[in-house]
DNA sequence: TCACAAATGCCACTGAGTTGCATTTGTATT
DNA sequence: AATACAAATGCAACTCAGTGGCATTTGTGA
């Protein structure tokens, strides 16, 4: 867990420091697990516009602040960080029973067969289970 | 590629034997990659009613007939054969020029190192890059 | 403190997928 | 073949995640 700076997340992707932004990006920071919208807006209270708040998470995304994660539940998730784009990097572990979404890390590396051909470019994995709280 | 009977397809799932279905599963048969609910719609003719034909999504899903994929564009898609839920036995093939998905079978067995306590039940993998015909 | 772009809040919209319900159709039985 | 009943269909209205337009507000650099 390193420490970070918020004023040079702002400065460094050319963003202005609001009030909400501040609240999201610790959100993320106190965050163990992937949050979705619904979660998000729990946490910063009831009265945060819902489009303000998918820009931002745009935003964020796009500055590579934090990355999307879809786990096939039918609602996008958050979490802190770049998603790293390389083959075997970043994979994600969805408890069956609680939903939540663990991002796992150094994964090795899997030898995928594509056919002749084909290129492949990332591959994202989603691991199903259960989670050692459950 | 197999010879499949329809009625057999039908009777072995309860399934009544309506127009419709029989299209369907042509379509299914005939297809090369998976097909959206908008391909299917296309190809069974404009007048296919929303509701009936993902209803019948859902039953031959149900009956292990289709599988569905979730390849991250936000519309599922359904291609014939039952989907394996076995580690490694089944990935899936996005084109990120063309957005077709390909299955792909027989992908290496990746070693996933999940932490301590954390039960893995299945792994999805998207593969995204480009496909042979484009 | 001024000026302006960027961010916000509100509202209406899109698009995938679902649900309730009345009508129709497939199939098993006489 | 006629019947009877469950299952399938068609239609309309709905849910729910996410987006887009636009007027107002706010952060920041000059």
């Amino acid at each position: 867990m390193e420490k970070i700076s918020l004023e040079q997340l702002f400065k460094e992707n050319n963003l202005k420091r609001t009030k909400l932004r501040v609240a999201l990006l610790k959100c993320f920071i106190d965050a163990q697990h992937a949050q979705s919208y619904l979660n998000l807006k729990e946490s910063l209270g009831k009265n945060v516009d819902k489009s303000t708040l998918y820009r931002n998470l745009s935003a964020f995304e796009e500055a590579g602040i934090i990355h999307r994660i879809n786990d096939h539940s039918g609602v996008s998730k958050y979490a802190f960080g770049k998603m790293n784009n390389h083959i075997g990097d970043h994979a994600h572990f969805v408890c069956e029973k609680c939903e939540t979404v663990y991002c796992i890390t150094k994964l090795n590396e899997a030898e995928i067969n594509v056919p002749k051909g084909f290129k492949t470019k990332n591959v994202q994995t989603i691991i199903r289970g259960i989670c050692a709280d459950c």
